[in-house]
DNA sequence: TATTATGTATAGATAAAATCTATGGATTGC
DNA sequence: GCAATCCATAGATTTTATCTATACATAATA
């Protein structure tokens, strides 16, 4: 049964001729006929009377017409749907983000989409960069934001966002005082580091290494948050994301610290499998992130062609 | 857009796998790729995100998966009703009928219809056989029970029954008491007859000219009812069909009056428009109608090749 | 009653499509 | 790194759809 056939039966049942549905549908007289008897066919039953000046539906011609209209019906609807890229009402996509995207930098643009696409359920999935890039991976997400550098063969990464990741204390600390620091004072002192999943550990840890000196870690955990409570009430010193702790700076909860030599800062950027197709809505959040913190010239760069 | 491909998608977006669902659809996995990928092109989207261990759909083809679900669910559908000949709800179709034969011969046929096919709505034409005939030719009614003879080359008839049609007259008219009387007689009293239309009509009529008379011709009409009950009451007299009087006969409303030499009578049969097909549902109430009157054999003759 | 116009069916040729085989490139899992 | 598995693509083949030409039937008209 061919789409096509249904057309010409819809157009034969309406006018009660051939030759005008063929006239009607663009095609010639024999290809209606050939048309309606393979749909005759293959129901195994006759669907028009024939012989008079008009054919006239039989009754299972009737039933197959009620069907027949449904079946158009669905397909113009699918058709128009999926051109102008709606979205079906609960229709939605998963993206993964690390805390820190979620809470800082995300939020107006979520907002924002919600205005453009009320009818698409966002599912966010906040974990740590190499979870979501696994996610990635076996397609379980669409894209994330995650912290940069990750090199992986089958993800691309675009940077959006440069933090810096200052010493921080607690107000009442010895270094709180001094205003700077060197790696030597530092690694005396009990250190609150990102858990060694984490990239931010990895930067910090690199740099570490390279001075030839190694931290008197006290505690390792995923949560920003959590750490800069503990740096704030003195458990411990930290290197955290400024964005985590931009609010507690400001409210002097916590005091930067230079370290002399070592500028810390990690990038986030977005990533996605390499060669992903992304459906309009979903380009429309990511381009969102682009034209809030970088422009869109490196995305278009990268993804613009396979569309 | 092809129904195969739309299977073939369907298929895959529930394996998750191109190959699979080839060997699920008895096809190679080539066919598949490029059924999607036509799919793909005519909807201007991509469908499938490719590159891992299984694809996974797009927001665009979980749209998609929800819109083919509902056209294949109805394709079963219908192919299952035309193929079991069901009937829709509301379905129905049109025969005619002269008089006598919804009142005296259908009644119960169309009774014991009813509770074989509940769902389906009949619709009886009662109007004299020439018009049951036009309708038969414009295709407006399936088929008609008629008055006999009738001759049209495309119009098959099959008796089914054969009615006569005496001469009656009311219980004080002079001839209840003598029993008979001769074609003289009969033309000097005042003869209700029915309208020249019609085919008892023209059975008299005949056998009027081939005696050499011609009848007093007091009234015309098409209700044998209407004219049953003139004669009761002493308007006139009548040749009327014996299915029409058998109950006044019964109650003394009416006498039977013997013509010496004339035996009037007409055939009942089936009509229909020659090489129409016959619907399940209405082959039902034609094979009951001959069943009931006189065997199947006939129609079966004449119909049951052309199924 | 013949005639003309209009309609559908059919045969054969042609064009379009769907499908298959063979193969290449990529990814996953061991 | 290797074997297995998967999807994409090219070219050949088969199937299907369509067209042209024509036959045949019906309906309207003279």
């Amino acid at each position: 049964m061919n789409l096509y056939h249904l057309r010409y039966f819809l157009s034969v049942a309406q006018t009660g001729s051939f030759s005008q549905a063929a006239r009607e549908m663009h095609v010639t007289q024999p290809t209606v006929s050939s048309g309606i008897a393979e749909l005759e066919k293959t129901m195994g039953v006759r669907l028009f009377n024939r012989g008079g000046k008009r054919v006239v539906l039989t009754m299972e011609g009737r039933t197959l017409v009620n069907y027949a209209m449904q079946i158009q019906d669905l397909v113009e609807e699918v058709e128009d749907h999926l051109q102008r890229r709606d979205v079906l009402p609960g229709e939605g996509f998963q993206f993964g983000a690390i805390d820190a995207a979620v809470t800082y930098l995300l939020p107006d643009i979520l907002k924002d989409y919600r205005r453009a696409y009320p009818s698409v359920s966002l599912s966010a999935q906040v974990a740590p960069s190499r979870y979501l890039v696994d996610d990635l991976l076996m397609n379980r997400s669409e894209f994330a934001v995650i912290s940069l550098p990750y090199d992986h063969p089958r993800v691309e990464t675009v940077s959006i966002y440069r933090d810096s990741m200052p010493l921080v204390v607690g107000p009442s600390h010895p270094f709180a005082a001094q205003k700077n620091a060197t790696l030597q004072e530092v690694v005396q002192e009990p250190l609150i580091l990102f858990h060694t999943d984490s990239i931010s550990r990895k930067i910090v840890d690199e740099r570490f290494a390279e001075a030839g000196v190694s931290p008197g870690v006290v505690m390792e955990m995923r949560s920003p948050e959590a750490m800069r409570k503990l740096v704030e009430v003195g458990v411990g010193i930290s290197f955290l994301p400024m964005l985590a702790v931009q609010e507690s700076l400001n409210a002097g909860a916590l005091k930067v610290v230079d370290v002399e030599g070592v500028a810390f800062s990690r990038e986030v950027g977005v990533a996605w499998r390499r060669g992903r197709y992304f459906s309009a809505a979903i380009r429309y959040l990511i381009e969102a992130i682009f034209e809030a913190y970088q422009g869109l010239e490196v995305w278009e760069k990268k993804v613009g062609i396979a569309k």
